[in-house]
DNA sequence: ATAATAATATACCGATCGGTATATTTTATA
DNA sequence: TATAAAATATACCGATCGGTATATTATTAT
């Protein structure tokens, strides 16, 4: 017996005052604010990508099936498929959330910094003990979703590229004005640094996620601190 | 119409006077060197092994049918299921082949060298091409299978784990005695650079996969070289 | 309160899933 | 070459897959 939906759209509610992620990473990273969803459609349509975002980060788009979104949600089949195009739509939307999370999450901590290397610092301080945040004790989703869908699922591979390309922006443009600022040396390379950043934050998380030991994410982020650090004027 | 696989054994050819593979990693890393198969069932089975590894390796374990594995060999169910308990054993057996399958190549090239440096060097030169080299354009296997398994495949997890972790000794044994022969500083710490290397390497490919360009690479593996080469005395 | 409408649940679809019992074919032995 | 044994193919199993038509329920507007 399915638990009645139609008040569970108000159970979502620590996000209907959020930031819509999915317009400011994809239309230009533009970031609009939006008022709480208007229509109950919307509100279920954001319940039910709340809660299979995490299962789909687990166990990727092959792995998850319909009736673990059912489970998931504890809606039915015809909900998820009237909120919903495909398991597809609900898949590109769960990856928009979950990048978002961990977005958002390194934004507010990036906010409470006041330099820029501080800032880029934020990094490995982040993915050091990602182990122990809650959300992503099933892995980074950009690392799950990139080796799953880079030749099996395009629409999705596209998503994963858009959020790499937005993150590996974000590292420039930080860099850049550490550089304007004086705070960071004149000769550093922008995106060297962050595509090495990346590799090194992506590269260490598979290690940790199969030894399920803290020993190559610690060795990995104390060397992308010393490097941080070393761009310091 | 399945093409009779009578003799879809002797197609085999190119592996049966190779080291076994399943032993040297997984039995205390010895290696044994085997002649070639000698019963029917055991040639099918390696040619089984051989025609799935790259499907495996492309699509994953979730996303991988049993008609994905007699479409990519020729064979009926029946026949696979003769030679395998179940699709389980036919994906592990699949990853220890793709994971011998690249580190013997990076041990060939590995031979062709005489010093540590060099050695170490071997790595960043493999995978910044790696896009080129045929059997690796669906990726590294470890990273596939890691992302994968770790939440959803306990024995393809040990697997990899344990593929993992011979890489890393292997790597650190390298450089234990580029010390000892005073080819690198002796201050060098073996463990730490192990955990670096493969963190770029990694998370360089998840990059280039989903950009589909040898950008990212490129800076990546610049970046490992530049370290290597850093270390020598 | 009632009617129109929007949203969700139910029941079902054909296809494919992983897996297996058994018949047929091939191989090895004599 | 005849025969036993091994290996492969055929035909089938129940379960689940993604998806949908339709009935039911809840919401909204009057």
């Amino acid at each position: 017996m399915k638990s009645s939906a139609t008040d569970v759209a108000q159970l979502s509610s620590d996000t209907c005052c959020k930031i819509k992620y999915t317009n400011w990473y994809i239309l230009s990273y533009i970031c609009v604010i939006m008022s709480s969803a208007s229509t109950k459609a919307e509100r279920t349509k954001q319940f039910i990508v709340e809660k299979t975002a995490p299962v789909f980060n687990e166990k990727g788009f092959a792995g998850t099936s319909l009736s673990d979104l059912t489970i998931a949600t504890g809606l039915t089949k015809g909900s998820i498929y009237g909120n919903f195009e495909n398991k597809d739509e609900v898949a590109l939307a769960a990856f928009d959330y979950n990048f978002a999370r961990i977005t958002n999450y390194i934004k507010d901590r990036i906010l409470q910094t006041d330099s820029a290397i501080e800032r880029l610092l934020v990094y490995p301080e982040v993915y050091r003990e990602f182990l122990s945040i809650p959300f992503l004790k099933p892995g980074c989703p950009l690392l799950n979703t990139a080796t799953e869908a880079d030749d099996t699922h395009p629409l999705l591979k596209e998503r994963v590229a858009k959020a790499l390309a937005y993150w590996k922006t974000s590292l420039e443009n930080q860099i850049k004005r550490g550089i304007q600022r004086g705070e960071i040396k004149p000769d550093t390379k922008p995106t060297e640094i962050a595509v090495i950043l990346i590799s090194l934050i992506e590269g260490a998380i598979m290690q940790a996620k199969v030894t399920g030991k803290p020993g190559e994410l610690r060795i990995a982020m104390n060397f992308l601190t010393q490097l941080i650090n070393g761009l310091k004027v």
